[in-house]
RNA sequence: UGGUGGGUAGU
């Protein structure tokens, strides 16, 4: 049973949904029959595919079959839904979840958190953690980074600030991603002044800033028109052993264009195919903009026959 | 053996 779930497993993270049924068929073949976690395994593929009415149906012909749902499946779904904005049906798995007796633990309320937040529902967010709190759950920094960006989100910066504080206050450190939670915050809001201090603030406490982190600060620059200071840190950040990749020039080229500088951000599009990176379709969709926007659709049309690049439908 | 957090274009 755990071989094949293994199996199984594997196959849903990769997307790979056809080959999970394969196995899901041997499985039953051999007389074996899935269990929670075979069912968990194919529910979250489902969701990551972005297939809810499929995820849902195998939880009903689970429950069919007499096999009990736990937390952790549930957790799925609710995460499932979360990420597709169904946070109302989120909401009654959470209910149900309750009254089978099921104990809803940290990830279970992480998740609905996250939900709260994507709906654009700070207060009752806050009102979940506050909730988890006196169910005697400890918030944990997934929960709190969590807050953090979803603050940050709804343009709510003093709400994200006293996050930190009370994630702080219980003793949890920052990490990387929280910091870049924030500085992504700040660089969006043009606060860059503070985002680049808070990627020095992030160093001295031992955090490696990393790809994410030095693409906001970078972009934060570039959204405040100084594109010397963009360069600089794109050049400082391979000192953090940061390698350049696809989306740090993507933000470049958009500095570039945004500034009307859109021969520099063809020459930029040449180095990174020089340095064997692969634009990909936002490279594209950016210069596009760039030098429509600059009434050079001849310069679009180059760039498609010398480079080969295919827009996509929203180019 | 299964579940939760951060980054770029357009919309």
């Amino acid at each position: 049973l755990v071989t094949f779930n293994t199996l199984i497993s594997g196959h849903c993270k990769k997307g790979h949904m056809g080959d999970a049924y394969k196995v899901l068929d041997l499985m039953g073949k051999q007389g074996i029959r899935p269990d929670v976690v075979t069912y968990s395994a194919l529910v979250n593929g489902h969701c990551k595919e972005g297939r809810l009415e499929e995820a849902c149906k195998l939880f009903e012909e689970m429950k069919r079959r007499g096999v009990a749902p736990d937390g952790v499946l549930f957790t799925t779904l609710i995460d499932g839904h979360c990420k597709e904005g169904a946070i109302e049906d989120a909401l009654k798995l959470h209910d149900e979840m309750r009254g089978r007796g099921i104990k809803v633990d940290v990830v279970a309320y992480n998740a609905l958190i996250y939900g709260l937040c994507r709906a654009g529902n700070l207060k009752k967010a806050k009102k979940f953690l506050d909730g988890m709190v006196k169910a005697g759950l400890v918030p944990d920094k997934v929960t709190y980074t969590i807050l953090i960006d979803g603050f940050c989100k709804e343009w709510n910066l003093h709400g994200a600030l006293e996050m930190r504080n009370r994630m702080i206050r219980r003793g949890i450190n920052l990490d990387s991603v929280a910091y870049t939670a924030l500085i992504t915050g700040l660089a969006r809001r043009g606060r860059v002044v503070e985002a680049h201090s808070m990627l020095h603030e992030m160093l001295k406490a031992g955090f490696m800033p990393d790809d994410a982190t030095y693409t906001m600060v970078i972009d934060g620059h570039c959204r405040n028109g100084d594109l010397q200071r963009a360069f600089k840190l794109f050049k400082e950040m391979r000192h953090s052993g940061v390698v350049p990749g696809v989306i740090h020039y993507n933000v470049l080229i958009n500095g570039l264009c945004k500034e009307g500088q859109t021969r520099k951000a063809n020459m930029l599009l040449k180095t990174m195919i020089d340095r064997g990176l692969v634009p990909d379709d936002i490279t594209y969709n950016t210069l596009i903009h760039g030098h429509c926007k600059e009434k050079n659709s001849e310069v679009v049309r180059k760039l498609r026959d010398e480079i080969g690049l295919v827009p996509d439908l929203a180019a």
